[in-house]
DNA sequence: GTCTATATTCTGATAGAC
DNA sequence: GTCTATCAGAATATAGAC
């Protein structure tokens, strides 16, 4: 795999990011050397820097285009629907995209303290305008008086959280497949939502 | 704060694991040094490993004691109640132990990688240990007819998931004071796990 | 655009004086 | 038990040849 000489400058971009992605997904940023990744992508480390200034520039390149990327999916995704069933489209779209998406959206929670204070910033503000997304639902469902939800806020975090942590244990080819466990999820966080008392509309 | 001579073993023992334990929180545990830690203490880094045999034993000591304590704590919490009791004492005991050893806590899961897989697996198994303890809840209350939950494992993932999060956003001094956060997520715990079209008896 | 070579700093860990 | 000194290697990043 790993070439001597020659001009590849319009692939080698790519698999950079692609080896520097699975390497701090399963290894740390911080264990990862610039010579691991020049490894994997097949030149020698001196070349890594055509195509970053820098390692953090690198790792926070790869945050800031996942979160680019999901803010632009859900809006691609999102549609003019009352409140609970946008809801649902938002719980079920959390668990797909995050699963399509497993090492990057690892590193952007775990690796949000390797970043600098500048581009922390900037990834944390990409991550708090995506969970506007769910608390204007939730707030336009209580609104409408659809849902009982005393803290839009708290169960914002609370369903994230809950959404998220179906990457630390979900792995295709088992009993159950990626549906199955959206629609789980997506009941749990329906109860969370509805008042109670209210029949079981299922 | 940096001495210069002396003898001072029972004392400096615990200052050393605190310093790697705020420090791991802090920046990672690839990202520290053992100079970083002595330097806290007010050693030099040869000193330390009249402490530790090395960095990972380190790691998987504060990890080890950590999970040591959990289950310990909730062994001395649990009584034999019912389910429903069982399980709110569950909910409210894992964010009050949880935000009391924020550290340690994110240390459990953010450094899990950087154990040797025989580290690992100690580790695994005991965090699996305090999973069981909630799904037996939950299993019991289903035997019962208490609660309906048609998943009790994948439910449990997603209880101590949304659980856990509490420590990503919760500070004291705000709004909300810890109790009051217990019982909105144990609203949303009990709403989880109770068959729908019952009455809210809160 | 990639290579080789290198500057500079830091790393975990050990040896031996006190 | 802590110090100083050090080993051997690895780290990021740069310079200049091709």
């Amino acid at each position: 795999m790993a070439r001597t000489q020659g001009s590849h400058s319009d692939i080698t971009g790519p698999r950079v990011r692609d080896a520097a992605l699975r390497l701090f997904a399963s290894e740390g940023y911080a264990a990862v050397s610039m010579r691991q990744i020049a490894g994997e992508v097949g030149v020698q480390a001196g070349a890594l820097y055509n195509y970053t200034p820098d390692k953090q520039t690198l790792l926070f390149d790869l945050m800031k285009a996942h979160m680019d990327d999901l803010l632009a999916a859900w809006e691609a995704e999102a549609a003019p629907d009352a409140p609970m069933e946008r809801l649902e489209r938002f719980a079920r779209f959390h668990i797909r995209f995050n699963y399509e998406r497993a090492d990057a959206v690892f590193i952007s929670y775990m690796e949000l303290r390797n970043l600098s204070p500048e581009n922390f910033e900037v990834i944390e503000g990409l991550r708090r305008r995506y969970e506007d997304q769910l608390e204007r639902i939730l707030r336009q469902g209580v609104a409408q008086g659809i849902f009982d939800v005393a803290e839009p806020k708290i169960t914002t975090m609370a369903v994230i959280a809950m959404l998220t942590g179906v990457n630390t244990w979900f792995r295709e080819g088992g009993r159950l497949s990626l549906p199955d466990v959206q629609k789980i999820y997506w009941d749990m966080v329906r109860r969370a939502v509805m008042p109670q008392g209210a029949p079981n509309l299922d």
